[in-house]
RNA sequence: GCGCCCGUAGCUCAGUGGAUAGAGCGUUUGGUUGCGGACCAAAAGGUCGCAGGUUCGAGUCCUGCCGGGCGUACCA
């Protein structure tokens, strides 16, 4: 609708070029930037200012050498700009078109017809209610795929954000006027899975999780698994950085030595530890001879990091032969607390080589299918499937597609084969492979050798991902296919799609892979292991409680039920909100704190902003109808109906580049320039016919709020 | 080594080659019987990491540095 106005004026001035004599040219126009003016405008005349002065000359530049005449030019430019913007602006007066046709600073400002517009954007808007902003039907059918949680693992705040982006960008797309599949893609194998599995019938066998909380029952034992499974590389990690940070344990190691020597008269792996420590080389997990050295070392390891601590904080003398400086007692508290919960885990040390080949005999239980295997598989895996349907149902995201990682590792040897046949992939060390620089006659490195199957022959990630997007291709009629997934992934995608053109497949140059970096938390990257972790449920019950209390405050009358949903809606949306008002290729740092804080640049504020446009509505009869009266608008009026008006177009720029943030963005600012409107000007009691014209722009508004909202899947209470 | 991302107000972040670089938080001071104070106004706060280049015009594009994060053949 402005489009064709804006294209429009383009026109004229065009035409007006061609009359004096510049010819027509392609420029775009932009709305002008002033608060309080609606119109567009062009800056042509500062090109066609410098094609004159440079072609025709001046007389300024006479004489000059280039680098001064460059330096004249420039400040030429301006005021022929302005003349010329003149010229242009004179000859375009007579239009009555527009309202009004100016040349500041040397741009030419078309300044729209208040009246006309806001009333052709003002019905455009009642009559299409939920659809204003829907654009054309496009012909490509699109498939995003995104949330892939894994099975037998935890929903944390790191899959909200990737569930947020790509249910918003689902909803974008479509409302832009593609055909949208979403679909899911979920981990349900792999080595978390055996893990977890392992650990359950090794430790927890015959134990039964609570109906509501198996989910984060098998997170907690896949946890413990991990755990188990590092344990050695988490102890070691932590000598190693002691012995290469603190200087007091690099002095005190002959006394530790000592004393370890006392309880453990095994002289190779006390000489071992003293060398490594002393000379800070890395102590290595297959050093040892005897598995108890390590658990007989560790008290002593505890009492020294004690006696550092207490030296640090200046309780003890300094000892002369430490020449580096100390670290600081907050860094031995941390050292003292990972000790502490390792020490807890000592007598695992024996242990976890002997845990680690069970692990693969579970995983042949897999590969070979066995059926007491296959059955427990399968009830746990049921069990995470509810906990994350439940989870997706209170965030208000969907599916239609349902792909399981499982379900693609036969295609996935297939495909393979396939690429084999076709000398695509080749054997390299023992394992298939594709050479995509060298396939495609790259010199210089860069989407480098991507293994497609393990050398004893089980699947990859990425032999399943092929099959998976072949399969999307041929049977789904897929022509764009967008993955949202964590950006640390990117040259795995940018390989996929490059294996993908080798094998001829067209729909390869459409593919998107939407990256997104990581939630991390104040303390540092989120890792289940450490425990070092904000799970969504308990993020999600914090934020809801926090909400019915503002509601229980604000609206202590309303019926419970309703305060419940509003404080969901609130809750929720503010949670989801936080994921998408952040580029996606920017590390969010989870602040809990600001995370309850619901003022300012948030959900809630976009949400308020609908419901006192509802409240104004409900003292309204009857909606006006028919031709309103636009006219001496304030800047606050003309400054909501220009944003009002531009919704479809920024749903269009979001949908082509892939940018849910641009419509969070968006919906945030109609919210402030309804704030501003509101402020500004009074609705009910206004005189007629600008109290019409007002509810009518209040009315459209809220509709444009309900739909901004609805395109980033958050919701737009009525009553907060 | 190679590659990708980030660097804008004290903090967290927007910013489509174009006019005077904007929000939120925090700080300080205010907001009248008015339609909901989850709101609003004012003040203070900037060498847009640095240096070149392209351009009439650069926070935005190009090149090189600096600082931080991440990825780089059988994890997913």
């Amino acid at each position: 609708m402005l489009q064709r106005e804006q294209e429009r004026a383009a026109s004229r001035i065009n035409d007006v070029l061609e009359e004096i004599g510049f010819g027509r040219r392609e420029f775009t126009m932009r709305p002008i930037p002033f608060a309080g003016t609606w119109g567009t405008s062009s800056s042509i005349s500062y090109q066609l200012a410098n094609e004159t002065i440079s072609e025709e000359g001046a007389p300024e530049l006479e004489g000059l050498s280039k680098k001064q005449a460059k330096k004249k030019t420039k400040e030429l430019v301006g005021p022929k700009a302005q003349e010329i913007a003149e010229q242009i602006a004179t000859r375009l007066a007579s239009d009555d078109e527009f309202a009004s046709i100016e040349a500041t600073n040397g741009y030419i400002n078309i300044e729209f017809d208040t009246q006309r517009f806001a009333n052709r954007v003002v019905s455009a808007i009642q009559n299409q209610g939920l659809e204003y902003g829907r654009g054309e039907r496009k012909t490509d059918r699109v498939m995003v795929e995104y949330s892939q949680p894994n099975t037998h693992k935890a929903f944390h705040i790191g899959h909200l954000r990737n569930a947020t982006l790509g249910n918003t960008l689902c909803r974008v797309l479509d409302l832009a006027g593609f055909e949208v599949q979403k679909a899911n893609y979920i981990g349900d194998i792999g080595m978390h899975v055996i893990k977890c599995l392992w650990c359950y019938e090794r430790f927890h066998y015959g134990e039964e999780p609570g109906p509501a909380d198996r989910g984060r029952w098998l997170g907690d034992i896949y946890t413990e698994s991990d755990q188990r499974v590092n344990f050695r590389q988490d102890v070691l990690e932590l000598l190693n950085e002691l012995a290469s940070n603190d200087p007091a344990f690099v002095t005190m190691v002959d006394r530790m030595m000592k004393e370890l020597y006392k309880v453990h008269e095994v002289g190779e792996d006390v000489a071992y530890l003293l060398g490594q420590i002393s000379n800070k080389r890395e102590i290595k997990d297959d050093a040892f001879y005897d598995q108890e050295t390590i658990p007989k070392f560790w008290p002593i390891v505890g009492d020294q990091l004690q006696v550092n601590l207490e030296m640090s904080r200046g309780e003890r003398e300094q000892h002369d032969d430490i020449e580096d400086p100390i670290p600081e007692p907050s860094q031995y508290e941390d050292w003292i607390e990972r000790w502490q919960e390792l020490s807890e885990r000592i007598s695992w040390w024996p242990h976890v080589n002997r845990w680690k080949e069970e692990i693969k005999e579970e995983f042949q239980r897999w590969e070979r299918k066995d059926p007491d295997f296959v059955q427990l598989w399968e009830t746990t895996k049921e069990w995470s499937m509810q906990d994350f349907e439940r989870i997706y149902d209170e965030i208000d995201v969907e599916f239609d597609t349902w792909f399981y990682e499982s379900e693609v590792e036969e295609p996935g040897r297939e495909i393979v084969k396939e690429l084999m046949d076709q000398e695509i992939a080749e054997i390299s060390d023992g394992l298939p492979v594709v050479k995509i620089d060298e396939k495609l006659g790259l010199e210089k490195e860069t989407f480098r050798t991507m293994p497609v199957l393990r050398s004893d022959g089980t699947t990859l990630y990425s032999t399943k991902d092929l099959a998976l997007t072949k399969h999307k291709f041929e049977e789904y009629g897929v022509d764009r296919s967008i993955w949202v997934v964590d950006v640390r992934q990117a040259l795995y995608f940018q390989q996929i799609f490059k294996i993908m053109e080798l094998m001829g497949f067209e729909q390869a140059e459409k593919c998107f892979h939407l990256g997104y970096e990581m939630v991390t938390l104040p303390s540092g990257a989120m890792s289940s292991r450490s425990g070092n972790v904000v799970l969504y449920d308990d993020i999600a019950s914090a934020v809801l409680e926090r909400a019915r209390e503002i509601i229980d405050e604000k609206n202590p009358d309303l019926p419970d039920a309703k305060k419940d949903e509003i404080a969901h809606d609130v809750g929720i949306g503010s949670l989801k909100y936080s994921m998408l008002s952040r580029d996606n290729n920017r590390v969010i740092v989870f602040d809990i704190e600001e995370s309850l804080s619901f003022d300012g640049h948030a959900a809630p504020y976009i949400q308020y902003a609908h419901a006192r446009a509802c409240r104004i509505l409900e003292k309204v009869d009857k909606l006006p109808e028919g031709e309103l009266t636009f006219e001496d608008l304030t800047t606050e009026e003309i400054d909501l109906i220009q944003q009002i008006a531009i919704f479809p177009s920024e749903i269009q720029r979001a949908a082509s580049e892939y940018k849910p943030l641009y419509v969070a963005t968006y919906v945030y600012e109609l919210a402030k320039k309804f704030n501003d409107f509101y402020r500004a000007c009074p609705v009910l009691q206004a005189e007629e016919p600008q109290r019409s014209a007002r509810i009518a722009l209040v009315d459209a508004t809220r509709q444009v709020l309900a739909n901004g909202l609805s395109a980033v899947g958050i919701k737009a209470p009525e009553v907060m």
